[in-house]
DNA sequence: CAAAGCGAGATTGTCTACAATCTACAAGCG
DNA sequence: CGCTTGTAGATTGTAGACAATCTCGCTTTG
């Protein structure tokens, strides 16, 4: 009854230079302080200024690049602060939605994040970086997702999204990844034995250490 | 040495229609449901249809507006259940706000705040029903404001539009109002004594008071 | 009579051209 | 020499025209 066709696109070239654009950015191939003129956007999409510039006017919006009139627009630059903050935020909205789930006490969602967490410590066994970090959103993703609160979902994607460039940014040691990937098992083992303040707990310092090492590492550009 | 001319407006027509349509929303001008053209904006405001459309992209990522492909834009709808969410992100994001203030210890911004509340009290009392609103929105921004955290400054900047779009389009009761108003006084003097513990209580109640009695009056449009 | 197909009108999506503004560098003036 | 001023080039801001798509009522056809 439902072929779940492939959808053929139908997106308009606006949403397309929109997820293009943001992509860039976040997998770090557009790198914070460079500067992006529409003209050449708009040469290098092969489209017209219009849908690039109301892309831009999204992208700003979303705090991923700034504009100054008559100036120019710059993918925005993260200083070590912005990261603390970020992770800061992070921990806030997480924490949140960790409650939420275990207040709600739906148990038949974490076989999910089950298979997820598996897959993320056999992709760390072997060393496949972005296997893990792949399986690492997914992972917070659901975890928002569970705990259906839209609005909460949409500030979670601005700030996973800041998350994603930041981490796109740094080299991650191998090691650290392993042992991220292993630090999920224990909390999902919290809760789905029901204890909430535990697996608090373990969120709270599994989002800090991660932080942590982020901004360790932290060079600050120029 | 500095005259202090009265700086000469040079924002952009786009920004221009931006302020005045997010404004017409969060004032309950524009009620949810309401379809807008962009030709009938572009009319309206006598300005063509780019800027127009730059806005409704911007507003749209905002969530103050959903836009359909070849099919228009339309002021979110608000229901009961976002009101709940709403007041519940308010509740996180204002009580993290709180935890950093305290934390700082910086007791030299309190007389700021002392202010907003004694023009508050005396607006409640004699009935001014926008003058609290103003002050009450004023203190709350002032809150976030000191926690020094631009993050966060951003994110309440969205949640802080969506609680004021929805206390324009309930009908308040006076008493709550002063109730309100009087609320506040507790708040600060535990702020100022240094009781964080207390301040927390004061506030979750606080909010948790005003979105119940928001939500209680609900009326699902249409 | 019901359902599919057609077409007019309206609305959004995109493109191109032109206007406004900024930066930088050179020319003029003390 | 130092400061202001003007001009050129580049970039963004805005406008208007055209194309693509949707809605809805009418017609046609079985």
């Amino acid at each position: 009854m439902k072929p779940n066709l492939p959808q053929i696109k139908n997106m308009s070239i606006r949403e397309q230079s929109l997820d293009t654009l943001r992509e860039a950015i976040l997998s770090g191939e557009l790198k914070p302080g460079q500067s992006l003129t529409e003209m050449d956007l708009s040469r290098q999409l092969g489209v017209s200024r219009a849908p690039i510039r109301e892309a831009l006017r999204i992208l700003n919006s979303e705090g991923l690049v700034e504009t100054i009139p008559y100036h120019g627009t710059t993918v925005t630059r993260l200083s070590k602060d912005d990261i603390e903050e970020i992770y800061g935020m992070r921990l806030l909205l997480e924490s949140y939605a960790l409650e939420r789930v275990m207040a709600a006490g739906d148990t038949a969602i974490f076989p999910q994040l089950r298979t997820m967490v598996d897959g993320m410590v056999s992709a760390g066994d072997r060393g496949d970086l972005s296997a893990v970090n792949a399986l690492d959103r997914a992972f917070h993703d659901a975890l928002i997702e569970m705990s259906r609160h839209h609005l909460l979902a949409a500030i979670w994607q601005t700030v996973a999204m800041k998350v994603r460039q930041v981490i796109a940014l740094v080299n991650r040691r191998n090691t650290d990844l392993t042992r991220i990937a292993h630090n999920h098992s224990p909390l999902l083992d919290a809760m789905e034995a029901g204890d909430s303040a535990l697996a608090q707990q373990i969120l709270r310092a599994h989002i800090a250490t991660a932080g942590d090492l982020i901004a360790e590492d932290w060079a600050e550009p120029r």
